[in-house]
DNA sequence: GCCGTTTTCGGCCCGACTGTTTTCAGTCG
């Protein structure tokens, strides 16, 4: 369920964006900026917050407590209108362009008379845009190749953000009267990592009050149609949501058919066709005596064609069906599996909460150990020290144990120089637990560039994990030009484990790149990357399902293991000896 | 606008990279 801070925190982002694209002063707007994160990354729900209670939010002052209290009276913020009026939506829109930030997107509006994406590509297809300041042919072909990246991504959404939508959804549906079963198929039943529209299924003798439900919704800008069966309408924010109503009698029938994928459901119909039977979404059917076999839940349908119950995060044609009729379906890692999280951040670099906080929370999961891997020096804005990360070494010595017997493993994420190099020597990394080394520069070498370093990476012997190997943002920027099997070969080898990182922004490594790297015997980690408590809560049922999807099972992942296990692995003797 | 082992004013994440410049502005992590 979206939470109502992620709300509050989009909004004081805009008001920060909106400062800068009307002139206003930096500091400003990165103060409140710096609150929009905050407010979005805090533990306690806005919701049960009193005036003074938000005040205590790291960040939030008189002004900003003003204008979330406003907000939560009013839902509105009286200064945020204002500023609204004075720039166009679409030009906020066009800062979300790789290159294009407010001074751009601002001198094209005020010399172009841009207000949204597309007159921008008009605009730059005309030749309009090349040769006003600072803009020469080179700056506007990054441009145009940021628009069609945006493009791209645009057209479907985050994984995590369709599931909110979706989650909400089914809880509102199910509780109007009449309605027996409810829930959301599609490719966000499969966890996909993003998702074009959201598919909720239900069940009811009456669908009328159902769909009347959809789409009476406040969130609804537009009913595309609306008849017996289905209902289909579009959310504000663009995400188009089907709903269908079918027969409690069909359910498990109907449930297969909508949650796909496409060419599972081929496959199986030509299993079903090869016996005599029709899968349909009404059931499974013998064709000589139309009598219907099966339909009411989904293990019923697969049974009555052979097959066990194929988990939804399967079911995309990779081979699920032969292994399933080999009985030799993967036993797939699920979120109780994980004994830990072994890549997140603290308050000392850009992390939201306290060491504590996170300690707290990860005990509250029942995690038996816990690595704290904040930035290294070589990440600039984080101004990491020696003497800072020793400092924060005791304090996680001295907590070792003190939740619940949780271990506390210190570690650090290091930066990936071009070369291949990272922050600190061998004596000073030999201090560490755990070391996780991650590219977050130099993007744009080229393959064969790109391919040594990594390699050089995993061959450093205190490098234990590879972070979000292919730095891919979802929305926001390609993965690097890199040889993976080459890579995967070098994890392989050198008992280097790949992150498969959780944040639905990146779910780096993805499944086909899993199940590429498996091949190669290498071994993973599914981390949060949590950079605040309702992330390290939140983040890695996204990454367990996309281990799912890349057919993991519990001993491919190393933070499922007994502590005793993964310290032997961190130790990657074979290398250091 | 926020904040304080720099505390009521004066700083604010800092450096690299890119493409435009001829000494720098804008963007990004």
């Amino acid at each position: 369920m979206a939470r109502l801070n992620d709300e509050v925190g989009a909004l004081l982002q805009e008001y920060a964006d909106l400062i800068l694209l009307t002139g206003g002063n930096a500091f400003r707007a990165r103060s409140y900026e710096k609150a929009a994160r905050s407010v979005g990354g805090y533990s306690e729900d806005l919701a049960h917050l009193d005036e003074e209670g938000i005040h205590k939010i790291p960040g939030v002052g008189d002004s900003t407590a003003a204008k979330i209290a406003e907000y939560l009276a009013t839902k509105h913020i009286a200064a945020l209108d204002k500023l609204r009026a004075q720039v166009p939506p679409g030009v906020r829109e066009i800062t979300s362009i790789p290159t294009v930030g407010p001074k751009t997107a601002v001198q094209l509006y005020r010399q172009l008379g841009i207000k949204s994406v597309d007159e921008l590509r008009a605009a730059i297809d005309a030749d309009k845009v090349k040769g006003l300041p600072g803009l020469g042919a080179r700056a506007v072909e990054n441009i145009r190749q940021g628009i069609d990246q945006v493009s791209r991504a645009g057209r479907r959404s985050l994984l995590s953000t369709a599931l909110d939508l979706a989650e909400e959804l089914v809880a509102a549906i199910s509780e109007v009267p009449g309605c027996t079963r409810c829930a959301y198929a599609g490719s966000l039943r499969r966890m996909r990592e993003t998702v074009g529209d959201v598919d909720i299924l239900a069940t009811a003798r009456d669908s009328a009050p159902l769909m009347a439900a959809l789409r009476d919704r406040p969130d609804v800008a537009d009913v595309i149609g609306s008849g017996p069966t289905k209902t289909s309408v579009r959310t504000a924010k663009g995400l188009q949501v089907d709903l269908r109503v079918v027969p409690t009698a069909d359910w498990g029938a109907a449930l297969m058919y909508f949650t796909g994928s496409r060419a599972h459901n081929i496959k199986l119909r030509g299993r079903a066709v090869k016996a005599g039977m029709k899968l349909s979404e009404y059931g499974l059917f013998d064709v000589e005596t139309g009598k219907k076999l099966a339909s009411r839940t989904e293990k019923e349908v697969y049974a009555a064609l052979g097959l066990p119950l194929i988990p939804p995060t399967l079911r995309e044609d990779r081979g699920e069906i032969e292994a399933a009729l080999d009985g030799e379906l993967p036993d797939l890692v699920t979120l109780k599996d994980l004994r830990g999280d072994l890549h997140t951040h603290t308050d000392l670099t850009d992390g939201l909460a306290p060491l504590e906080a996170m300690l707290e929370a990860a005990a509250g999961l029942g995690y038996a150990y816990y690595a704290v891997t904040d930035h290294a020096p070589n990440l600039a804005m984080q101004r990491m020290t020696d003497d800072k990360m020793l400092a924060q070494r005791e304090r996680a010595r001295a907590l070792d144990r003190t939740y619940h017997g949780m271990r506390v493993l210190h570690g650090t994420e290091l930066n990936i120089d071009a070369d291949g190099g990272v922050d600190w020597p061998a004596d000073f990394l030999a201090g560490f637990d755990i070391c996780v080394a991650s590219i977050h520069s130099s993007f744009n070498l080229d393959r064969g560039a790109q391919t040594r370093r990594l390699i050089r990476a995993c061959e450093n012997p205190f490098i234990n994990i590879i972070g979000h190997p292919t730095t891919r943002l979802l929305d926001r920027r390609e993965p690097i030009d890199v040889d993976l099997d080459a890579v995967f070969a070098a994890a392989g080898r050198t008992g280097t484990a790949l992150e498969l990182n959780s944040s639905p922004h990146r779910l780096d490594l993805n499944d086909e790149q899993i199940m590429a790297a498996r091949r190669h015997g290498v071994r993973f980690a599914v981390d949060s990357d949590a950079h605040s408590v309702p992330q390290l809560v939140g983040n890695q049922r996204f990454g367990v399902a996309t281990a799912q999807r890349g057919w993991l099972g519990k001993d491919d992942v190393i933070n499922t293991w007994s502590l005793t296990r993964l310290r032997r692995f961190l130790r990657k003797s074979a290398v250091r000896e």
